[in-house]
DNA sequence: TAGCGATTGTAGCGCTTGCTACAAGCCTTC
DNA sequence: GAAGGCTTGTAGCAAGCGCTACAATCGCTA
């Protein structure tokens, strides 16, 4: 019965991702989201206490994807920092990661404006990153490791920032 | 006659651009940018075509603010990458420009899901910023030069976006 | 089969948003 | 002082938003 009802709850959620990864936070409000999950507005909010919610449970899974396709996309081989960026670089920018990493920027800002939801994906997705990273970069001491690691997302996230915001402007310096 | 409207609207335009760098874009709808301006939101389209258009003003009004600080705050000294990146974090983290930045990511996020005014004024604040890297950056040759100037801002706009997301989080990493 | 909770559709509320219709006031010009 | 354009206030529209009240239906159990 309530197993039926959290495994029905999980069901919504992928194609809810699905929208998210596509059109951005702004484009998803209820009625769309809904119309991606093949249901109603007012079933969502049947299944999930309130848009908040739904959108934690769907960035959740978000990360969860993350997770895995990081785990598939490098082996721990520890580099120095420079080679680490141009190599997450190349995985990031490639068309199964690209979506998640430009949803990001888009929480990420709105985790400085409204808090809530946002602040938490936020944080958790760049903790995330930043020891996955932390994990390949051949640094000895864990304090300058983790301070490296967290330089590279900059330099990363940045990256997709500039391209995200100006796509033809940056043609021209695609390789790093 | 005209120039004395054009006045009144150029009046308009500073206290908006406060308005949109301490609140962000989506806290600057017509009413709130009307009461930060002293008048109503119906004056504000008696003077602007639409809110594109004052958001357009504002932006360049912004940009021009940017382009006289960055003129004050360092002088044409051409240093490496790594330097350059050091200093212009510290600057861009000063209260003066901080607010510029973080506006800055917001307008680029949303350039790259809504185009429009947004991608103008990425469009543009982005070309002004590597311009005023690449004329500090100690690079000989242009295009290298160039694509370097870009890395070094993408190195500084991630690095405000992690700040801006968790400011906790990225104490520990304040110093590069 | 009757009853009852779980599930779903319909309709709409209350609010905010960008924008506009209309009319009143003001100020220059003759 | 009359005329006519420039400026401004009042009021409100239409659309979109998150969310809810209410009732109908479904499916299981007794």
């Amino acid at each position: 019965m309530s197993r039926t009802r959290d495994q029905r709850r999980a069901a919504l959620i992928d194609p809810i991702a699905d929208h998210l990864l596509a059109h951005g936070v702004a484009a998803s409000n209820l009625r769309a989201l809904a119309q991606a999950a093949g249901t109603s507005d007012r079933m969502l909010l049947y299944y999930f206490a309130d848009r908040d919610d739904l959108l934690a449970a769907a960035f959740a899974r978000i990360r969860a994807r993350l997770d895995a396709a990081l785990r598939d996309g490098a082996p721990t081989v520890r580099l120095p920092a420079d080679r680490l960026t141009e190599t997450v670089w190349a995985l990031a920018s490639q068309d199964a990661l690209r979506p998640t990493m430009e949803l990001l920027l888009d929480v990420m800002v709105r985790a400085g404006r409204e808090g809530g939801v946002f602040a938490d994906a936020a944080q958790a997705a760049t903790t995330q990153f930043v020891d996955w990273l932390a994990d390949r970069l051949d640094i000895a001491d864990a304090a300058d490791r983790r301070r490296q690691a967290l330089r590279v997302l900059a330099t990363i996230d940045g990256l997709i920032l500039l391209r995200a915001a100006d796509p033809n402007g940056f043609a021209d310096a695609d390789a790093p």
